[in-house]
DNA sequence: AGTTAAATTGACAGCGCTGTCAATTGGCTA
DNA sequence: TAGCCAATTGACAGCGCTGTCAATTTAACT
């Protein structure tokens, strides 16, 4: 029933330390022996024991996901990428939700790194924009990869870092309103402590720049990344009977744009004959909306599972670098029924 | 820096293995020696090593969390409210999700207990209600603990099942719509695969019936958990100028609900002066319409926290048994603003 | 006080693997 | 062919803890 290294020696006619080698890819094993052993492997259907490797090496087979993020959606798609790696590289995924506000979360934190004994972990934002928590563990000198809202020329020099770049999806999607011949383009903000939203903001700024469009401040709501906010920043924004004249909406993420969709409703506004509404994420939320939300797709799954390979790409220098991780991501825009050209 | 159940033992003046003793709460223990030996885990603050516990012991010391659910709130809530207890008890947690419709997802699950050597699992609907899974854990003689939707009367028995009364809450929705005046109430439903959509039915039946209301198998519709279906169904519903003279809707949940909602804004129906809505589950989603749904709060993060008791519970037998452990939740509703009395 | 059983504690091996370092092999040059 | 270095392999200890079982202490009796 349960196989150990050592049966494996036996039936390969080599030492356990070999048949280690074979398993962690070590280098210095010839071809030969390699297949003989994998062989061996195979066919006691070898499982290594994780805790007995941890106990045994200096580091450690789990890595940690960290995240203080209300969005459900977003969490779970993190997990499941990272996840995904972990179980191909043979690793295990120690989850770790918390609240970046809590003053003793540090301990808290400490302990946990301390207890797991981990490889590396991956932080998401606003987590990995979090300084003391960056310095806490060069400090300690663990591993770690930072998911962070930004651009590839910000990416220079570093190499724990994955990138979104969200000034360019919010270009993307400005001008999308742009070339729909939308002239009053309003931005209903996510958080303004979130780097997306800063982001976003750039890069809404630049396609109108770009665009020759003037910048109307009052048609920016600064609004936080949740449906109400959405709600009330449509609201807003779209008083006394649109005196503004907004023809379009840039939602913080999707879930405000979901709330300035249903404000827009109530207000008996067609969407999107006269009004265009947009959003960021393309989480599942924008699909339960009616219309389908035009948002910027960003593959968090595909994002975070590259986080993973470049935390393993650190974590274990033995094994051969892997050459195909992006570290850049620049989510593109998914046009759906929510956004059309400018009423006349 | 790294504190050893061996310094522990020292500064106590013991043997590790009373040390050990104490760690793992186990009985014939000294009440002095007891104390003793946890002010020195204390002042060195002790973290046991996991990873030599699960390489030593013959239980391990992590337990699973599987779950093949679309839903994320739900998943996190799960999530959380297991890890809660894990911390408390010094455990991992391995968070499995998997698509119970996968044809090889028996030989991935068997490969995953052999490998993490748990001590035990949290099965969530569907994966809970599926009988090869059962069998699968009971050969293994594997502990685990079932979420399942069903009633206190079926819970006899059973020591590894956590209820949640959908009967009962669906039962107090439908009495919630009937007390306020409406006689043709509506009901959408989720998957018919899922036991919570017949329990939930059932709990409508009855309380129809307990009400002398006549049951109309045209106010049915059979959908999905989806916000999709919700949609659907209340436009199939109320069509035709709403010549079935419909007044409330049951939601299969609170996503169905919102579907429901909305394709009732669509058709210029005033909710709830004209329509009721409700749902079931209480997820945020539930607050991120508007008008917010009345729904049947169902505190999954609680529910999971009691499943992990109730696990821990079986896997320890060493340790005193917790008297509190609740096996049977019974939602209770939440009355917000998508339900009132019916139209006259 | 003396005896006996029960409760409490400790010594020690070993869980399955990897790090260290020494032994062996093979490939190459002179 | 001998000689030498690098590549490859193996022997062995030990990671931090718990299970086993024996040693010791305590309590409960004649």
């Amino acid at each position: 029933m349960k196989v150990t290294i050592n049966d494996v020696a036996k039936l390969a006619g080599v030492s356990m330390k070999t048949v280690s080698r074979v398993i962690n890819k070590e280098p210095s094993v010839r071809k030969k022996t390699y297949d003989i052993v994998m062989s061996a492997v195979k066919e006691l259907n070898y499982q290594p024991n994780i805790a007995a490797r941890n106990l045994a090496g200096t580091s450690s087979f789990a890595v940690a996901l960290v995240y203080d993020n209300p969005n459900a959606y977003y969490v779970i798609d993190m997990q499941n990428g990272v996840l995904s790696r972990c179980k191909d590289e043979g690793y295990e995924l120690v989850i770790h939700p918390c609240s970046s506000t809590d003053a003793q979360m540090q301990d808290e934190f400490k302990t946990m790194i301390q207890r797991s004994r981990l490889a590396g972990l991956v932080l998401t934002p606003p987590l990995s924009e979090q300084q003391d928590i960056i310095n806490l563990l060069d400090e300690m000198s663990m591993p770690y990869v930072r998911l962070l809202s930004g651009r590839e020329e910000q990416n220079e020099g570093k190499n724990n870092s994955i990138l979104v770049n969200d000034f360019a999806a919010a270009y993307e999607i400005t001008e999308h309103h742009i070339h729909h011949g939308h002239k009053n383009i309003a931005f209903v903000l996510g958080d303004k402590e979130h780097k997306s939203t800063t982001e976003r903001f750039a890069g809404y700024l630049q396609a109108l720049k770009d665009n020759d469009l003037s910048f109307n401040p009052s048609l920016v709501f600064e609004g936080h990344y949740s449906f109400e906010s959405g709600v009330n920043g449509a609201k807003h924004l779209l008083a006394d009977n649109n005196k503004l004249g907004v023809t379009a909406i840039l939602g913080g993420n999707d879930e405000v744009a979901a709330g300035a969709l249903f404000a827009a409703r109530l207000m008996n506004i067609e969407i999107p004959a006269q009004l265009s509404i947009s959003g960021f994420e393309d989480s599942p939320f924008s699909r339960q909306t009616w219309p389908k939300l035009t948002t910027a797709h960003q593959a968090n799954n595909v994002i975070s599972e590259h986080a993973a390979r470049l935390l393993f790409s650190k974590t274990r220098s033995s094994r051969k670098q892997e050459k195909d991780i992006i570290t850049n991501f620049t989510p593109s825009i998914v046009v759906r029924e929510s956004t059309g050209p400018a009423p006349l």
